[in-house]
RNA sequence: GGCGGGGUAGCCAAGUGGUAAGGCAGGGCUCUGCAAAAGCCUCAUUCGUCGGUUCGAUUCCGACCCUCGCCUCCA
C-alpha cells in the first residue's frame, strides 16, 4: 500500500512520491526561541515526529531538519527588555524545548540548524536573489524581495493559497509597517541594523550592517541540508501564508528550481473550544500541564487522537479520559509480557497491514487507533478465556513493539515495570501490604496502597498475588 | 470584504450512496477483603436546518444557520 498525503500545493491527497527514494528529505519549521513552546506548538511538533516515524516504519531512510529561530524581531525585543544577550536569552528557551521534546517522546530531528549559525548561508542566499534582480536595497538600507520581478521570471507567488491582491485587506499591519519597500507585498530578506536592535546585527560587505528577514532562514537551511530540491516541508497551517509561501518564491526565485515537492500543513487547535489565549486561561505551555499532574505520554497520546488537518478540541477533560485509555494499554501490555515470558514471536503481519492502511490514507490517526483497540478487545477476551497460547502473547507484544515505533506511547519492558533502583524497596512495601491484608488489617493494606500510588505505581490483586502497574 | 476548514451520542473522534469505527464517561456482569483495580457486555433508528437528486443520503447538489482559521508578528 502507498502512503496517500494531503498536498497543500496541490490541495487534494496525492500518493507520496520521493525524489530519491528510499531517501526522504524531510524540514519541519521548528520555534522560534522566545519563550516557552506552548500545546498548540507541540501539536504541530508532534505531529512532525508523527509523519517521519511513520515514513520509518515504511521502510524510508528519512532526514528529518527542524531549525530553530534564534533571531527575530521578537527575540530581539525581549532581549532588549530583559537586558541580557542574545545568545543567553535564546539558550534557556531552546534547553527548554529540547527538554519538552524529549518529554514527548518526539525523536530528535537529525539536523537541528541555527538560523544565527547560519548567517553566511543566508547573506549568500539573498546576493543570487539580488544578482537576479529579485531583491532590492531599498532606501532604509533593507533588501526586500520583489513579488513583480519575481513573477515577471514566470514565476507563481501564491502557489499554496490563492491570492488576490486586490481584494485583501489591507490590515492594520500593513500600514503601520515602516519599511521603505516598493510594494507591499514585498518582504524584507536582509534588515537593516537600527539603534534598537542592540547588538544584534551582522556586518556584510554586500548588504551591510543588519539581520535576516523572518522567512529566509528557512529557505537558506533547508536547501543547505536537504538540497535545491527536497520532498517534505511541514508546518502549522497559519505558516503556509507568508511563511512558506515566502520560502517558496526565496527558494525558487535564487535555483530556478522547484523547492519542496509535498507540503504538509497541521491544523490549529482549540483549548476548551476556544482559541487559546492568555486572557482567557486556556493558554497552556507543556509545562503547564506538567505541573496540573498530566505526564508527557499523556498529552502525546491525546494529539495523536485527532486527525492532523482537522481542528482539535484540546480539553482537561479530554487529558483525563486519556490516562484511563493509556491504562488499558499498559494493562494489556501487562498481561502479554506475563503470559509471553520468554517466548518470542514474529509480529502479526495481518494486524499491522490494517494498521498500516490506516495511516496510509492522509494519516488517520483515529482509524488506527481504532483498529488497535479492537485488536485489545478482542485478545483480552481471548486472555480471560484462557484461549491466548503463550507464543500468541509473545506475538502480540513484538506486535504492540512495532505499532508504538510509530505512536510512540511506550509501553517496553523498560517502561513497564520498576526500574533496579527502586525494585526493593517496592518490593518491600508491597509484601508488607500483603502481610498487613493477611492479617485482614485493610486499613493499613489500602494506606500502603495510597503510598505506592503517589509514587507512581498502582496494585493490581490477581490470583497469583499483587502486581505493580505504571499509572 | 476575499480565501479556506468544521458542525456525527454527555465529552473527544473516524466513516460510508445501502442503513453509524474507536476512546472516555454512564449502565449491567465477573473477579476481589474492598477496590478508587482489571476484564467482558451494553450504550446514536440517527449524523446543524430546510429543500432537491435517488429505489435508498449522514454521505451527492442547492440554500440557510452556527462555528473556527488565514489575509504580511503567529504552530
Amino acid at each position: 500500500m502507498a502512503l496517500k498525503l494531503f498536498n497543500t500545493l496541490s490541495r487534494s491527497i496525492q500518493e507520496f512520491a520521493p525524489l530519491a527514494p528510499p531517501k526522504v528529505g524531510m524540514y519541519c519549521c521548528g520555534p522560534t526561541v522566545y519563550d516557552f513552546a506552548h500545546i498548540g506548538n507541540w501539536r504541530t511538533f508532534v505531529f512532525g515526529d508523527l509523519v517521519r516515524r511513520y515514513l520509518e516504519f515504511k521502510g524510508y531512510a528519512v532526514t528529518h531538519v527542524m531549525n530553530i529561530t534564534d533571531v527575530e524581531d521578537k527575540i530581539i525585543k525581549r532581549v532588549r527588555e530583559n537586558k541580557t544577550s542574545l545568545r543567553e536569552f535564546t539558550g534557556k528557551y531552546e534547553a527548554a524545548f529540547f527538554e519538552d521534546l524529549k518529554t514527548l517522546n518526539c525523536l530528535l530531528p537529525h539536523h537541528t540548524p541555527h538560523a544565527t549559525e547560519h548567517i553566511a548561508d543566508i547573506i549568500a542566499l539573498i546576493e543570487k536573489l539580488i544578482a537576479r534582480s529579485i531583491a532590492y536595497k531599498a532606501a532604509d538600507g533593507s533588501v526586500y524581495f520583489s513579488i513583480e520581478k519575481y513573477r515577471g521570471c514566470g514565476c507563481t507567488y501564491g502557489q499554496l493559497l490563492k491570492l488576490n491582491f486586490d481584494e485583501m485587506r489591507a490590515g492594520e499591519r500593513v500600514k503601520s509597517d515602516e519599511y521603505a519597500k516598493e510594494s507591499v507585498a514585498d518582504f524584507a530578506l536582509w534588515k537593516a541594523r537600527v539603534p534598537e536592535d542592540g547588538d544584534v546585527f551582522w556586518k556584510s560587505e554586500s548588504l551591510g550592517e543588519g539581520r535576516p528577514g523572518w522567512h529566509i532562514e528557512c529557505s537558506a537551511m533547508s536547501m543547505k541540508v536537504l538540497g535545491e530540491s527536497f520532498d517534505l516541508h511541514l508546518g502549522g497551517e497559519d505558516l503556509i501564508f507568508p511563511h512558506h509561501e515566502d520560502e517558496i518564491a526565496q527558494s525558487e526565485g535564487a535555483t530556478g528550481k522547484p523547492f519542496v515537492k509535498h507540503w504538509l500543513h497541521g491544523a490549529f487547535l482549540l483549548v476548551e473550544g476556544k482559541k487559546m489565549s492568555k486572557s482567557l486561561g486556556n493558554f497552556f505551555t507543556l509545562r503547564d500541564l506538567l505541573a496540573k499532574g498530566f505526564t508527557g505520554r499523556e498529552i502525546r497520546f491525546s494529539l495523536l487522537t485527532a486527525h492532523y488537518r482537522e481542528t482539535f478540541n484540546f480539553t482537561l477533560e479530554g487529558l483525563r479520559a486519556t490516562r484511563e485509555a493509556l491504562s488499558r494499554i499498559g494493562t494489556f501490555l501487562h498481561f502479554l509480557l506475563e503470559l509471553k515470558g520468554l517466548n518470542e514471536a514474529e509480529s502479526d503481519s495481518e494486524l499491522l497491514a490494517a494498521f498500516s492502511e490506516a495511516l496510509d490514507d492522509d494519516l488517520n490517526v483515529s482509524k488506527a487507533w481504532g483498529v488497535v483497540f479492537e485488536w485489545i478487545r478482542k485478545t483480552n477476551r481471548l486472555i480471560a478465556e484462557g484461549k491466548l497460547s503463550k507464543q500468541e502473547a509473545a506475538k502480540c507484544y513484538a506486535t504492540w513493539i512495532e505499532l508504538d515505533k510509530v505512536f510512540g506511547i511506550g509501553g517496553t519492558v523498560e517502561w513497564l515495570y520498576p526500574k533496579e533502583a527502586e525494585k526493593r524497596f517496592l518490593g518491600e512495601l508491597l509484601e508488607d501490604r500483603e502481610a498487613a491484608r493477611k492479617a485482614k488489617d485493610f486499613k493499613r493494606a489500602d494506606a500502603i496502597r495510597d503510598e505506592l500510588k503517589a509514587k507512581g505505581w498502582g496494585i493490581e490483586d490477581t490470583p497469583k498475588g499483587p502486581k505493580l502497574k505504571k499509572i
